[in-house]
RNA sequence: CGCGGGGUGGAGCAGUUGGUAGCUCGUCGGGCUCAUAACCCGAAGGUUGUCGGUUCAAGUCCGGCCCCCGCAA
């Protein structure tokens, strides 16, 4: 069957190399432009144009996708389906319109749950107990379209973002190809969305990286985990500022403050109070400085007993 | 040429107004002995990222280069 394949990020990766593995006719693939990124802003390849060159497929960086040129580009290869995945973008009317069978998505999250940006890291945070990838028809709106096939995960309350979006990259990219076996066939299900039931994941922003000490405990630990290891989640010790990688619930009721160090343990890492509970942090960053474990920190830092996070 | 922080014994850090390097941990040796963060004594281990400059004297000042990282995009 052939295809164009639309992605950009990371998690599309899998998906686009689990279609040339498996013989897909992929004539074109569409990816964002390099862009500046990082320190000294050198213009970077997305992560879908490493691996298209790799195999060699014609591959296309448009800066905008609402050009009759974009259309012409498309239509000239004459795909029977589109594949979409983290491609950055929405898809115009007259782009979904060309391939006969329909422009697929995967998206990260369990829809009409999660639409949007931020699925996977949303979800931690928000402490799910299961997450999961969706392929569906894509329309108009952002995350709006005909459910094809959903599958689940269920998660221990452990993992971090870095793990699931690895996990569920690979899951969306197995998924995609029952999908498009299925819509060759036209054998597919294809279940509007309950649009009553839609929850929304928004970019990230500074404010979601930012701890807030008064929260409970279990919320900052989600926080921590649904952030980790990108962007991190931080929080302000002397001025400077100090991400937390990873850290766990602590049980034991303590008195102190929200953002209060209130134990030091040299061999794991430090107690610090929080709005209900506290958080033993095992992994952190100064800003400047490389990612170590708490103990390593504990030997360098001068962090006692009763210094104050935050503000 | 986007802004900024940093490269100091195995690890993490400190080094004031320039005068040949210190802390915590680890390691090695010895002692003590039931310590839930064991303790005590002792020892080894650094040409302070690199090249060059200023100086009687530089980790500490100046310049080039390499590497790491935070922010912003």
């Amino acid at each position: 069957m052939r295809l164009v394949f639309m992605g950009t990020s990371e998690f599309a990766v899998p998906s686009l190399r689990n279609l040339i593995l498996s013989g897909f006719d992929i004539p074109l693939v569409v990816t964002q432009p390099d862009r500046p990124a990082k320190r000294g802003r050198k213009l970077t390849p997305p992560p879908v144009k490493v691996l298209a060159e790799e195999y060699g497929i014609p591959l296309i960086q448009p800066e905008s996708i609402r050009t009759p040129d974009f259309a012409g580009e498309i239509e000239r290869r004459e795909p029977k389906v589109i594949v979409v995945v983290a491609y950055g973008k929405i898809l115009p009317e007259n782009i979904l319109g060309i391939p006969p069978l329909g422009c697929i998505n995967v998206h990260g999250s369990l829809l009409p749950a999660y639409r949007g940006a931020a699925p996977v890291q949303r979800a931690l945070m928000a402490g799910e107990k299961m997450v999961g990838v969706t392929t569906m028809y894509m329309d108009k709106t952002m995350d709006t379209g005909d459910i094809i096939l959903q599958r689940a995960i269920d998660l221990t309350g452990d993992e971090d973002y870095g793990e699931t979006i690895h996990r569920l990259s690979g899951i969306g990219a197995d998924l995609l190809l029952e999908t498009l076996e299925q819509v060759e066939w036209g054998i597919n299900p294809r279940i509007p969305q309950d649009h009553s039931r839609a929850t929304y994941a928004p970019p990230l922003t500074a404010e979601d990286e930012l701890i807030k000490w008064e929260m409970k405990s279990r919320n900052i630990r989600d926080q921590i985990r649904g952030l980790s290891p990108e962007p991190g989640a931080y929080t302000w010790l002397n001025g400077d500022k100090l991400k937390i990688f990873k850290a766990q619930v602590v049980e034991t009721e303590t008195a102190g403050l929200p953002g209060e160090v209130v134990r030091l343990m040299p061999d794991e890492g430090f107690v610090v109070k929080a709005g209900q509970g506290a958080l033993l942090v095992l992994e952190v960053q100064r800003a400047g400085r490389k990612r170590i474990s708490a103990a390593e920190f504990l030997r360098g830092s001068r962090l006692r007993e009763g210094d104050r996070l935050g503000g």
